[in-house]
RNA sequence: GGAGAGGUGGCAGAGUGGUCGAAUGUACCUGACUCGAAAUCAGGCGAUAGGGUAACCUAUCCGUGGGUUCGAAUCCCACCCUCUCCGCCA
């Protein structure tokens, strides 16, 4: 959510800086809105002064034994309008807070300016892909190859885009977890942290998820009870911690590294990556959330992406860095970096971590404040990133560290992990 | 699932339908005392929104939402949450 005072002061500025989204704002109808909520208010506000102090007289006129009668009449007649005026002041907010909820973040100055994906910007290039001296095949065949990855197990049990993995292969799954939480952890001073796994609706508001996107989610109806929904990432238990809370100064930064199932439904994707474990309703995925203070945000989403790369340093993994322009942004991010890991299999760079500077936008929603120098609460800036995505990372390490005969190679770094496996062998 | 207790400021904790944004304590800030600190004393100290160049003024907020009333932290209704005990349970 943006600032409504930066909306009321500087209106055309907003309009301008999200152009480069291709977000058209309505202008003119929050300007009549805005204009009309100003009149409201102060005439609502006007009635409510005159309203008390009228009771206040009564309270007065009665203690002392006077006739209160014409008193009281003439507040029923300041009720009266009261009432009206205040229903059409919350109508006009009503309204103007619709509008609002539906505004996405402002691009940061120096967010490359464009349209779509193709508009991304390379930051840098780190790793060289591998030159195969065979054919190299995709994650699925080197996966079923090996006889440890089962989607059509999957399908039976559950559905289309589910996976199903076994012996070695879900031990390499976990071991890439345990990995990514023991660096974060022990080298990048984050706190590990486990959540529940189904959130409120108020946590989904908190972190953006709603009310815009609810057709991403998978919802849980309890009966009589509030619906619950299971998270789509990490982000939401983790930074919704913060929410309704005034947090210490000392205790910042927060840093949280949390290892969690994440569960989409993947509504409008029909068709793409149908093939593998590249996008499922469920995937395993270790998130890195931060909540500074602001003048340290910008720095920390620089950092927070340096410790998602270090996980693709560590594994030996080519990747790129893409710096997201302007219409490929995420509805709350003010800025984002992209990783992209080398799939040999499908010779091409693939998303397998997007790092997010949220600013204030998801902290003033969810009133996520702490006290600053002046003992005043401030909203935090909130960021968070994968590091990494655990399914995607582990089709990386097939494709990337398969053999000639089907085996796959443990990577030196996981390879503690995994009892001192340094292969897993083709199947006979 | 059954029974009971309770939700008030950063925390603890009073509160009679009107003078209650709310006693008191504590924490915090400032000042005095001190070489300095502690202790003590004095003063200050909620949030949000609106109006105003500003000093300042106004409104709203006592778990949430309704209701009664000229007026609600206080009365009524519904809901949510927390705690205690019992039952069940990995």
């Amino acid at each position: 959510m943006l600032d409504i005072q930066l909306l009321r002061s500087d209106l055309p500025l907003v309009a301008e800086r999200l152009v480069t989204r291709g977000v058209t704002l309505p202008v003119e109808r929050i300007q009549a809105l805005e204009s009309e909520r100003k009149a409201t208010q102060t005439r609502t506000q006007d009635l409510q002064s005159q309203r008390n102090s009228h009771s206040r007289a009564i309270g007065e006129a009665k203690k002392e034994g006077e006739n209160a009668q014409p008193l009281m009449e003439q507040a029923n007649a300041i009720n009266a309008e009261l009432e009206a005026c205040a229903a059409r002041l919350e109508r006009c907010q009503a309204d103007l807070n619709e509008i609002l909820l539906g505004i996405p973040n402002l691009p940061q100055a120096g967010v490359p300016v464009g349209g779509s994906a193709e508009d991304n910007v390379e930051v840098r290039r780190v790793g060289e892909p591998r030159a195969f001296s065979f054919k190299a095949r995709d994650h699925v065949d080197i996966g079923e190859g090996l006889g440890l990855l089962d989607f059509a197990a999957a399908v039976k049990i559950t559905g289309s885009r589910f996976t199903l993995m076994t012996g070695p292969l879900a031990r390499m799954h976990r071991a890439l977890a345990q990995f990514m939480l023991d660096l974060h952890t022990s080298e990048h001073g984050y706190t590990e942290i486990y959540v529940p796994y189904l959130a409120n609706a108020a946590s989904m508001r908190g972190t953006g998820q709603l009310p815009k996107f609810e057709e991403d989610l998978f919802g849980v109806p309890r009966g009589d009870e509030e619906k619950l929904y299971l998270i789509p990432t990490a982000e939401v238990p983790v930074t919704n911690l913060v929410r309704d809370e005034i947090v210490a100064p000392e205790r910042l930064p927060l840093r949280f590294v949390c290892h969690s199932p994440c569960f989409r439904s993947e509504a409008g994707s029909y068709g793409k990556d149908t093939r593998g474990m590249i996008r499922q309703h469920q995937f395993d995925k270790v998130e890195l959330v931060q909540m500074v203070p602001p003048e340290q945000s910008e720095a920390a989403l620089e950092q927070l992406t340096g410790h998602a790369e270090e996980v693709l340093k560590r594994l030996e993994l080519p990747y790129r860095v893409m710096a997201l322009c302007t219409g490929d942004l995420g509805f709350s991010a003010a800025r984002t970096y992209d990783l992209e890991v080398w799939l040999p299999g499908q010779e091409a760079y693939r998303e397998i971590s997007s790092c997010s500077n949220f600013e204030a936008f998801q902290a003033r929603r969810m009133q996520a404040r702490f006290r600053n120098a002046k003992g005043k609460p401030e909203l935090l800036h909130t960021l968070n990133g994968s590091g990494l995505a655990v399914g995607r990372t582990l089709v990386a390490v097939l494709e990337n560290y398969q053999e000639a005969d089907g085996g796959v190679r443990v990577p030196a770094a996981l390879q503690p992990f995994m009892g001192a496996m340094t292969r897993i062998p083709p199947a006979r």
